[in-house]
DNA sequence: CGCCATCTTGAGGTCTATCAATTTCAGTGG
DNA sequence: CCACTGAAATTGATAGACCTCAAGATGGCG
């Protein structure tokens, strides 16, 4: 059975916590909020910007360019921590939006102070949460810069698939081709062709909001994928 | 004057360190050593591998796709801090190759448990250090998606001239059209086009190894440039 | 049934890669 | 001083990847 707060499950995945630093978290993680699909839970600009815990649905952080085009730099499922890094800054540099209604958690940017004051270990989790999601950023940079369109695509699908610890065939996959095409930096027409693609050299099935992967091997070694950066704890569970 | 080490100076902008931070961060912080243009500090898959600081000369992590593709993720500059993110995990996952000669001093990995344990601030300050790395990399995701080889190069040009805090009209970048190609994820002949397209559109003027750009708003205004992400002290020192 | 968002498909054009030939330029040695 | 060398930069031509616009198809939902 899980704790009410996932961010202490996850974190218990990588180390023994203290009932110290449970508590610690939990005294943090108190205030979870209800947010509907395309709602924005944090602004650009925003001053002393908050970080949440994501304990439902899917989400992310998006910028805006002046000519109208957005890039969606990173996608969040649940379990994860969204805006961590921006939490020193004195504003927010990323817009966070609800992709699908979604349970978070926002933290007061000052509690992170608390923690490196009061737990090192807690300290070297929330470290190692950050480096993961650099090493997501990283990869992004791979596919974006030297991966063509239908690589690209495939990548995406399948670094969704184990960060989701899908197990079974199907997965469902809860964003539209336009927003698809904002997070690899194509177009969502793009996207559609993409996907016709992969379908037609048989990788890839699809039904209505779900898809499966038809060999995971053959995919992976299609568009270069290699799971390592993910730091999984395994993919059978 | 500064000190005898970089990341000091670099921490004291940021806040006042107490004797004792600095004598932790001294302690850590005396093994420097010199590496030859195209030298390899890290490889790939390097077990527990350790963090660099940079005193001087240029730097940059980067991977290789199967297909002998490259993608520069990072560039660095002196009085950066190199693979930090990487320490947590068992494993390097990019490659650290000093792009001129260089003088940088590794850390091991386990000394930033030692820093997490004794100093609440000096934690903050790793955690900013990483946090701007990661602004760096989604300003580069932004730059490489949703930008074309003109703009991003522009960009790029900008980015470096204000991380390098040079005021001069002049500024040496000792990368070849070939690098540049790889950390802008396009082919070292359309950096060369752009190149001339910048001169062509009076934004840039080139002598050997040395740029300037002609009109930083303009140029700015031209690419979408906004330094915000750099959380510089300032441009006017 | 009609409405709306999303997806698909086609056509034409732009951006960028690739290959290859040429030029530039800083060394280097005669 | 000049010729030679090799790395880097430039230029042209061609092909491929991708975008944009626009028209139609699909499918959920009131």
């Amino acid at each position: 059975m899980s704790t009410q707060s996932c961010i202490i499950d996850r974190f218990e995945e990588l180390a023994v916590l203290s009932e110290g630093d449970k508590r610690l978290l939990e005294g943090l993680e108190k205030d979870l909020r209800q947010y509907s699909a395309g709602q924005v839970l944090r602004s650009i600009g925003e001053k002393n910007p908050a970080f949440y815990t994501l304990r439902s649905g899917w989400a992310c952080s998006v910028r805006l360019l002046p000519d109208g085009q957005r890039q969606i730099l990173e996608i969040f499922v649940d379990g994860q921590i969204m805006g961590l890094a921006e939490v020193g800054s004195d504003q927010a540099l990323t817009e966070l939006v609800a992709l699908t209604d979604i349970e978070a958690c926002p933290f007061p940017a000052d509690s992170l102070q608390q923690v490196f004051e009061e737990s090192s270990l807690l300290t070297q989790l929330l470290f190692m949460s950050m480096a993961r999601d650099q090493a997501l950023l990283m990869e992004r940079i791979m596919n974006i810069g030297r991966r063509k369109g239908v690589e690209r695509l495939a990548h995406f699908l399948l670094e969704l698939k184990i960060r989701k610890r899908c197990q079974e065939d199907s997965m469902e996959l809860p964003l539209n081709q336009s927003i698809i095409g904002d997070a690899l930096g194509m177009s969502s027409v793009h996207v559609s062709r993409s996907m016709s693609s992969l379908r037609k050299l048989g990788l890839l099935r699809t039904n209505g909001s779900h898809f499966s992967i038809v060999d995971m091997d053959e995919t992976a070694n299609f568009c270069g994928f290699c799971p390592k950066y993910l730091n999984a704890r395994s993919t059978r569970h």
